[in-house]
DNA sequence: CCATATCTCTAGTAAAAGAATAGAGATTGT
DNA sequence: ACAATCTCTATTCTTTTACTAGAGATATGG
């Protein structure tokens, strides 16, 4: 298994959008801009995300993009099968099952590629985006709370926005 | 990680070595008759699994490749590592260190990676060529002992002499 | 010592994957 | 209406993967 920039990208996004789970939607470019990710390419990655019920958009003027389900409910193994495809290092669990059933000669070799990949299915069906995270929705069993996060300044993002008119749009204010 | 073709056509080579260790030099035209591999590429990878002192070549007539350990001293962790790159995700397991202590922001991130990176090194460091071999040189403590394997028949390879002058080659008759 | 068998080594190449970029279209807020 | 956003399709550039080709070096056997 291999995590791609591609996937990387993908999970530090939704690792943005947990952080601000149930605070409102988040543009694709402040979420380019905070964590440094190609704008263009997030769109396509964020679009994939949404196709595949993980994230949810607002479209139009406002709009954005947020957490469809809570952070503890999105796990990394259901990212990175999305993004980099299967969990095992070589084909994927299914095929490798059959194999050990068919190929005598291999068996053992992709018995030990099943273990390799059971292990890691292991780590990553139990890890949730609300386990990596400190913020709004962080709170599962496993995070043993880390540094605060620190505060950004001000640029021209909705992320921290001045107090003079209102809120957090999204917030259900 | 990710094991590519070339890597398991690597194993798939190594393994045979493996089964017929201390019987004297395979030409790379047998392995990849017997295993069904591309010739021309194997001799490459070969090449490289020979640089890397992991098999030694026999050159000229009557040559060939044989292992240059005994199968239980040649972990899987080293011929992925050789042919497919570092066992982790993403990056290899010193980067994500410095990455766990410098980036804050996506530390636990990082650190999973190295969870999975670390699950995969134990499994593969821990299995040997002899652990997935049956054969000369099966002597591991872990194989259960699986089927014999089937006897090829007869064509122009050296794997199954005819006894009528003589042994195998190589073998220190 | 020549012919043949075999490994050695350097190039090259076609296809796929990876990592974006571009731009027009659809929707919504004000 | 108009600007801000997401939506979607296409295109491009680079790297990696998976080979293939062929000349060179070396050993064996006769």
């Amino acid at each position: 298994m291999k995590i791609s920039q591609k996937g990387f990208y993908a999970l530090q996004a939704l690792m943005m959008l947990a952080r601000w789970y149930n605070q409102g939607a988040i543009r694709i470019r402040d979420i380019a801009y905070e964590e440094g990710l190609p704008e263009k390419f997030l769109e396509l990655i964020l679009l994939e995300l949404k196709n595949a019920r993980i994230v949810d958009s607002v479209r139009g003027a406002k709009g954005g993009y947020q957490l469809r389900r809570a952070p503890s409910e999105i796990r990394l193994s259901e990212i990175i099968r999305l993004i980099d495809g299967p969990l095992a290092p070589f084909g994927d669990a299914e095929q490798l099952r059959n194999l050990i059933d068919r190929d005598a000669e291999h068996r053992s070799l992709y018995r030990v590629f099943l273990d390799v990949r059971d292990a890691a299915a292991k780590i990553l069906e139990n890890t949730t985006l609300a386990d990596i995270v400190q913020g709004p929705g962080a709170e599962s069993a496993k995070g043993k709370s880390r540094q605060p996060r620190s505060k950004k300044k001000d640029g021209e993002s909705r992320l921290l926005p001045m107090v003079v008119h209102g809120s957090v749009h999204g917030g259900k204010e």
